[in-house]
Formats: structure tokens, sequence, C-alpha cells
DNA sequence: TCACGTGTAGAAAGCGCTTGCTACGCGAGC
DNA sequence: GCTCGCGTAGCAAGCGCTTTCTACACGTGA
């Protein structure tokens, strides 16, 4: 039924080793043996069998990359650019390798279970995008996984998420401390003292970091936080939207919100149009992630702007193995402050 | 080295195909035996070699999803919808599938390739979301490699993506002609005559669609359409903004922008907006697809919104076998108008 | 002329798993 | 008591490929 290679080699009147020398190019084979094979191979339209020949070689052309939300371009972004360097090993035909990307939905068990299948087709590599959970025993059944999947010479890369100890794995973590710190610091240079701050979810090391730059801007300032003024929520829209009708009930005289990423500072913005407040004339907004939508918010929104594209690119390469790893196995990527409309200062009449 | 299922064996005193049975859970093992078995695997950390497994039962559980632009929302909800509906053929153990986006980077060839990868593989199945493209060429390639995919088994289905001739696959198409007829005859009701359109790329069928409604709502009024006023780009927000720059340059008296879709129609506004127009008291603007963002654009996008989750999930569940194709193999999914703030009257003093 | 290197192709042994068939033990039916 | 059927488990034959080792032909230098 299907062609094999046996049916490619006794049409081109040579053996099975041949063919398979043939497609691999890692052994010489006359010209004109290989262009019968070729010939042959056009003829019958042969496909490799993709299981047969990683079981024989004991490796795959598999590499997995593992996001928190598909639908969000955050993810999009990195995932795209990893993929645009995930390239075979060279022209020679077929030489191609799978990239592919698996959506956890931001659930540690179907990021095992991804993980697991992905050491299960004995991926060449694996790129895991975006924060991780800080459940202990989440994290050491990750760690573990990471380290069985790189003693099975997987090679393992950490994109926008922090190092996992005891993983052999090239961590390329983002800056979300120092952004968070950037971001609040404009904020507090503007004049806002009363800043409401819509977290993400609780538990993921993103958020915890941006918060702690956020609390770190004011402790420097000796501006005092309120317990109060943060609020955590997923990261989406319909968050930022609902964390700011709380933030405002809680407390009016807020004159500005920082929000986890760009796509939760849109709900909050829309809320606040809502209430009636003008940004940034009563209430300045503030993003994260520097998305494509962001600048054209309206007004534009200030946020932090991650190098999404060219710290996956450079996950990707490294995760190919034409890259060096950074010394230490991890590099840390700064964020950019990007000043937009969003934010201004705050109104003399605004509070209490 | 690595543990074999002959470990896993030797350690819980039964032949090889005990353990296989155990594992795949497709003939009876006794209670005892079968615990035996799955302590050993637990024991030696066993992950079943998944080239092997596919090689010798001759499927593989690898699902692929392709899509033009992983960036993209509307490709990021249908994908990750689709995923959500690849489950394992059972509750047992170790019968999960392995659902892999791939990025065509909406380029025919990289199609094709990740096609052959897929094939390679032995995909399960294979869903393919968004436009075609229109190259008789192309399209040729493409519906013969459907076709073998389909004869090896695999199962083809086409989400957001007209059918395919001679390729056994199902189909699930958008109306986007119909949209497009809804969103011009809406204009049209507001009184707007000089319209302009942002078309997506030339040769896709989606664009096409989107604008053959467009045309057809206007000869139906026998409003006249000046081919000057339709500009083709690519499907991003900065074809959105240069369009509307360049129809504005060509025809300062439109009163309304219709965009392929919702990003370009982003760029758009932000073009009118640093023309100094307002929307819609100006300009009015359209979309297309109604994408997350589309609601808190300011003013609040009219758009055609596109049920890009529920597609994608039935796509998913087709290509599953968990639920009957549509009578003739193709079904077509229609979009719904969602009027919102960028439209309006077309002011009194506009235009020449 | 003979031995030898060089370039090219084939034979065959697996890679780790699945599965059809066979084998075995045991209680039930005749 | 013997056969039969049933519930389990093992044997062994592949699945289609890669790769080591071997074989052969040919040209070359001694």
């Amino acid at each position: 039924m299907t062609v094999t290679l046996a049916d490619v080699a006794a049409r081109a009147q040579v053996s099975p080793a041949t063919v398979s020398r043939v497609l691999n190019g890692n052994y010489p084979v006359a010209t004109a043996t290989r262009e019968r094979v070729l010939r042959a191979v056009d003829d019958l339209d042969y496909v490799l069998n993709g299981p047969a020949s990683a079981l024989a070689a004991a490796t795959s052309d598999l590499v997995g990359i593992l996001v928190n939300d598909i639908a969000d371009p955050f993810f999009g972004i990195m995932a795209g650019a990893v993929q645009s360097e995930i390239v075979g090993p060279g022209g020679r035909a077929g030489g191609e390798r799978l990239a592919v990307v698996c959506n956890t939905g931001g659930s540690p068990e179907r990021e095992l279970t991804y993980l697991t299948l992905l050491q299960r087709q004995r991926a060449a590599a694996v790129v895991l995008t975006g924060g991780a959970v800080e459940d202990t025993e989440h994290a050491k059944a990750i760690s573990g996984k990471l380290r069985r999947l790189a003693d099975a010479g997987t090679r393992v890369v950490l994109c926008g998420r922090p190092p996992v100890p005891d993983a052999d794995a090239v961590a390329l973590a983002f800056d979300n401390r120092g952004g968070g710190k950037a971001l609040t610091d404009h904020l507090l240079d503007l004049g806002h003292r009363r800043i409401g701050y819509i977290a993400g979810p609780e538990e993921r090391t993103t958020t915890r970091h941006r918060l702690e730059g956020h609390r770190a801007a004011l402790a420097a300032r000796g501006v005092p936080d309120d317990a109060g003024w943060t609020v955590h929520g997923p990261y989406d829209r319909r968050s930022g939207y609902e964390a700011t009708v709380e933030l405002l009930r809680r407390e009016p005289s807020l004159t500005a919100v920082v929000a986890a990423n760009d796509t939760v500072a849109l709900g909050a913005c829309a809320a606040l149009r809502e209430a009636g407040l003008s940004i940034p004339g009563d209430v300045s907004v503030a993003g994260f992630d520097d998305l494509p939508f962001s600048v054209d918010a309206v007004p534009a929104l200030t946020t932090v702007r991650l190098p999404l594209a060219e710290a996956g690119a450079r996950a990707g390469r490294i995760a190919m193995g034409r890259e060096a790893a950074p010394a230490g196995g991890m590099a840390v990527v700064q964020g950019e402050l990007m000043v937009r409309g969003s934010t201004g200062v705050p109104s003399k009449g605004s509070g209490g």
C-alpha cells in the first residue's frame, strides 16, 4: 500500500541502504546513482516514514515550543520568532525540522503532559516560554522532567522564564522586576502617589517580579503602598476591567493604574472611560509588554517594551545549537520604558 | 542507558507484550499483573518511545494545526480552540495526543513543507486554518498533498478555509462574502457613498471573498465603485495605516473606510487620527473578525464577528472523529455584524 | 605483476514497540 | 473423566529505517 524505502530501492535498482544514504546525504553516493534514486523517489511519491527513521537513528526532528496562551500575541510573537530559527541542519533535502507549538493554557499539568509527550517523541529541543508557576510541587516536577529531557539529549531553552535549578537548561529571562520598577518610577516622577496595581495570577513568576519592581520603586521613595490598591487576576482584558472597577470602589482617589500587561491595561482603560474618567487627565494608565496594539490605543499606552521577537529568535538559535548559550547558562533581557499618552501628571483636583 | 519496555518487563517479571498491553489498555490484563507493571513503570521512570510505538502500530498521536500567522490572535484563537478538543482516545494512561501548531507565515511553500513533515510523522489528523493562496500551481500541490494524507488515513479538516476540490477534506468555511456584504450594506444604509476599501493580500481567498461581498453590496444599490478606492496590502496594522494615507491622498472626500480585518482597521484609525479626521464624525471605519481588542478601540470598532473559537472547536472535534462531518463535507459558518461606535452617518460637510 | 588505497554499494543486524497466534490453567458442562 | 471455553500471558514476527561492517572494482605505485 504505502511506498517504502525498499520500493524506491527496487525501482532505482539499488539497495535500501543506498536510498537511505541519498536521502540523508551523509555518505558518498555516485552522482549517477543518486540521480537514479531521486528519480525513483519522485516517481513513487515516496515520503520517509518519520517514526521508523527516528527509531533507527535514535533522533527526531521535532522541536517543541510551549506557550501559556496561544491566543495571546505575547506568546504568538515569541513562538513565531523561535520557529523562524528552527531550520534543518543543512540544505539537504528532507533536512527540515518540525517546529511545533504546544498550548498549555497556563496549566502546569498540561505543561507536564506536553513535556512528557515531547520526551516520548524524543524531541530534539524544547523551548519553554513565559512565566512559570511557583508551586513547589510542580516546580519540582518540571525541573525533574527538564533534567531528564536534557539527559536524553534534548536541548532545553527557557525564553522569558526564570532559570530552573538543577535543570541544565539555558534561560533567557526578562527583567520584569526592572521593568516594573521603571514604570512606577515614571509615575512617581510625574507626581503620582496613589497608584493602583492590577497584578496577574498570584502564583506566577512574572506576576511576582513585576509587582516586586512596583513595590521597590514605591519603597525607594518612601511612598506608602496600601495593600488594597493591588488586585490580582488573570492576564486578560476582562480582568483589567473588573479590577479597575474594584480599585475605583476601594479608592476613588487613585491617580494612576498600573496593569500587569497591555491587555489588562486595555480593560482598565475601558472601565475608566465608562466611569467617566479621562486618561490621563483623571487617571494615568500603564501596561507592560508593548504588544502591537498598544500604540493604537487611545491614548497610546505607556508601557515597557519587551523584545519578544528578538528573545524568541535567540532562544531558537540556542535550541538549534547555532548560537552559544550565554555565560552561566542564563541571560537577562532588558525591557525598555515607552512613555506615551496614557500617562501624565496627576490633575490637581483629583483625590482627597 | 534509556529505559525500555523490556526493562520494565524484567522488573515486573512479565513479558514485554504484557507491559505494552497494560500501557495501551486494549487487552485484558489481570489486576495484580497490571499493578505490578505500573509500579515498575513508575520505579524506572519509564517513558514510552513514541517513534518505536508509532512504527509498530502504524499510527501516531500527532495532530497538526497549520496557521498563517501565529502572532495574530485570529489564528491563535482558532488554534487554541482546535487544540482544546484534541484529546486522547480515552481515559487510559498515555492516551494523550500531541496537538501541535505549525506557523506557515502565509507562505505556500512552508505550508507544503509542514504538510510533508506531518505526513512523514504519519499524523493522525491535520487542521488547516485561514484563507488559502489562490495560485493554481500551489493549489494543485496542496490539493494533491491533502489527498495523499487522507489516503494514508490522516483526517483532514479545513477551518475558515474554502473547500479544496478532490481532497477528501472536511471544510468549515467562513461566510466572508456575506460578512463583507453586510458590512458595506450597513455603511450604505447610513448614507455613505464614497467608501474606501483596504483589502488583504491579492491572492488570498479571504481577501477576494470579502472584497466580493463589498462590491456586491455596492452593485446591488447601483453605487459606483472607483477602482482607485481599493488598496491591497498585508493583514497588518502598518498596511492599514499606509493604505489609509494613500486612500486619503487619492480621494480626500471618502466618508468611510472598510478594512480587511480589525488589525488593519486599527492602522486605518491611527492614520485618520493623525490626519486630523474624527471617527466616525469625518470618516467611518469598519473592520472584520471582531478580535478581542476591537471592542476596546476608541471608538469601538464596527466589525463582523467570526465565531473563531466555536469553529476551531468544531474542527477539532471533527478531526478527532468525535463529531460527524457536515453533510456534503462542508459547512458555511456565518459571521455577525457588530455595529459599534466607529461607524456613523456621513457628515453633511464632508466630501466634494 | 601484485599489493594496496580509494571510492562506492550491499548485507544484515538491530532500533523499541505492537499484536496475531499459541499456550496454559481452571471451572463448567456433558 | 474428558472436552470445551474463557481469561491471561508469552512467543515471535515484523513495522521501515539507519548504519556498521564487508565486498568489490578500479587505478596506482612498487
